[in-house]
RNA sequence: GGGCCCGUAGCUCAACUGGCAGAGCAGUGGGCUUUUAACCCAUCGGUUCAGGGUUCGAGUCCCUGCGGGCCCA
């Protein structure tokens, strides 16, 4: 005997999962009549899922139930209501729910159903028919388990609430909680409306390089990996924008991409080191076109999703209808904070100001990096319904086009909803001398200590030299969208496996394996 | 990075001011042929996150660590 024999009962986790494989070898034995069954046969039969068999039990007329509608479904068992000689038992697939009712005079095998647990696969062959309380059911006539599943599933009233449990096995929060399926679904169709929407603008969606030889495009850390055959360090992309800018060099005209970023940063409701990220280009506009296809893109994103443009929040209620509100960065400090930074020049003069005003930052944090602490304190928790912030400085926005009447400030602006940054766009900067000589001063603050900066992409910076088209780009954070659409609070709830913290693992239901395994 | 809170059976939760670790579901055995959170009887199940300390006695109080949540930065 390969398991414990279970004789007893003794129903730790350990015992439980004994008990099953106990099951799962009595199934796999030959039974009364000497056939043998496999608890996980490659192939089975469904003529009907769950809510198909239900449709077809409504549509039928009186006459064509009582001559027997056959039909085969197939699905997890998510109850069992056991009788001496009669079983319902409630079987769930990707459809719905269907009652199954197994008779002891209608069937040999039915003792069998003491090797069946919650969370088997079944498939049952049977007739349609109606129970006295209306309950659409199947009389099964011949049924067989599909999957043997020899681990407990959570608790099928009262469901899984333990937080940890539903982000680090999210299979078991998707069998569990209606809503989690919800939220999955929610964002597949959000990434499809989305692709949906700039396909339908003549965009082309390419792919573009996550291994890289340096990680530009965005102010963040990167991972570091490693390639053996080069023996030479990568780096994960923590943009897309640099190589999407090389494609309207090579004279496509719309570009998009959606696709995952990591970022080298802790882990919190707010922030997960990996997230998708879309980033599209487009020859010949400029950021205003851009933001008008930013409220029309939140717009038709919300009106296929939730069929509204009005979102619940809490106490919020955020419309996504256009037209957005729109200031300036110049002018939102004035307003929420009154703040003119123009009249602190210097990072001496702004760090005595972020000190009175009790606003922290790093020792050596950079003039930027201080006024962008002010923004983020006194003006983007403040922008609940959509808002654009247009006309960034110059200093934050080192890939951005400088306004013609105005070199301090770019061509720039970024959308806040519920305080929360969703898009970032830009005029794109394409004189390659100014790229450079930005560049370089990004890399000078860089060798004075700040490692969230652009680095000298020479490569880029030759792509450049080629001459790229006036363009307009556009980043926006996915979750985040998925966030503001859904409603939900935490970044975590809205990606599926979520990163966390190393923790021990169950321990495995089974020794390992002997090793003479299987032929290769 | 800082503050607060949480961690008890496979799941959901109790356990007063420090005094024998419990219930429901799931499981096991029995009864029950239209039930549906099926029901009835019986029964099994614990490294109370880990380690240390205080105490006659710790799930409970203290310290450290791990994991998670919330708030702040």
């Amino acid at each position: 005997m390969r398991y414990v024999c279970v004789t007893s009962a003794m129903p730790t986790e350990q015992e439980l999962i004994a008990q099953r494989l106990e099951k799962r070898e009595r199934l796999l034995a030959p039974d009364s009549t000497g056939r043998v069954g496999d608890p996980y046969p490659p192939r089975v039969t469904r003529t009907h899922t769950a809510a198909a068999a239900v449709a077809a039990l409504e549509a039928a007329p009186d006459a064509a139930i009582e001559a027997g509608l056959p039909v085969t479904v197939v699905g997890r068992v998510a109850a069992q209501r056991i009788m001496g000689r009669a079983a319902f038992l409630d079987l769930r697939d990707g459809s719905g729910r269907i009652q199954l009712h197994f008779r002891r005079d209608a069937l040999a095998d039915f003792a069998n159903l003491d090797l069946v647990d919650l969370g088997d696969f079944l498939e049952a062959a049977g007739t349609l028919f109606r129970t006295r309380t209306g309950e659409p059911t199947v009389a099964v006539t011949a049924w067989r388990v599909i999957t043997k599943a020899i681990r407990p599933m959570p608790d099928a009233w009262h469901g899984l609430t333990d937080v940890e449990t539903r982000y680090r096995q999210r299979y078991l929060d998707l069998l569990a909680n209606q809503r989690a399926r919800e939220i999955a679904q929610q964002r597949a169709l959000v990434v499809a409306t989305i692709r949906g929407f700039f396909a339908e603008r003549g965009f082309m969606e390419v792919e573009t390089p996550v291994l890289q030889d340096q990680a530009g495009g965005a102010a963040a850390r990167p991972f570091v990996t490693h390639h053996n055959a080069l023996d030479r360090d990568l780096f994960l992309r923590i943009s897309l924008e640099l190589h999407l800018k090389r494609l309207l060099v090579g004279g496509f005209e719309k570009v998009f991409e959606i696709g995952r970023v990591f970022r080298n940063e802790g882990l919190s409701y707010r922030h997960n080191p990996e997230f998708t990220l879309l980033e599209s280009y487009e020859a010949y506009v400029d950021y205003e076109h851009v933001a008008r296809m930013v409220e029309e893109l939140l717009a038709s994103v919300a009106s296929a999703v939730l069929g509204s443009t009005v979102i619940a929040h809490g106490e919020h209620r955020v419309s996504l209808a256009a037209p957005f509100a729109r200031t300036t960065y110049r002018g939102a400090l004035i307003e929420h904070a009154g703040i003119d930074y123009t009249r602190y020049p210097t990072r001496e003069a702004l760090a005595a100001l972020a000190m009175e005003r009790r606003v922290a930052f790093a020792p050596d944090a950079s003039w930027a990096t201080i006024l962008d602490a002010l923004m983020s304190e006194f003006v983007e928790p403040k922008l609940i319904q959509p808002t654009f912030i247009f006309d960034y400085p110059t200093a934050l926005s080192p890939l951005a086009k400088k306004k013609a009447d105005d070199p301090d400030t770019v061509e720039r602006f970024e959308l806040f909803v519920l305080g929360y940054e969703i898009a970032n766009a830009y005029s794109e900067l394409n004189d390659p001398v100014d790229q450079r000589a930005r560049m370089e001063e990004q890399a000078a603050k860089r060798a004075a200590g700040d490692d969230e900066t652009e680095l000298v992409d020479e490569d880029f910076l030759t792509a450049l030299e080629h001459g790229m088209p006036p363009a307009g780009g556009l980043g926006i954070g996915i979750d985040r969208v998925v966030q503001l659409i859904t409603g939900e609070h935490s970044l975590r709830e809205v990606i599926l496996f979520p990163a966390m913290r190393e923790r021990a693992g169950d321990p495995p239901a089974l020794p390992p394996a002997p090793p003479d395994g299987p032929p290769g």
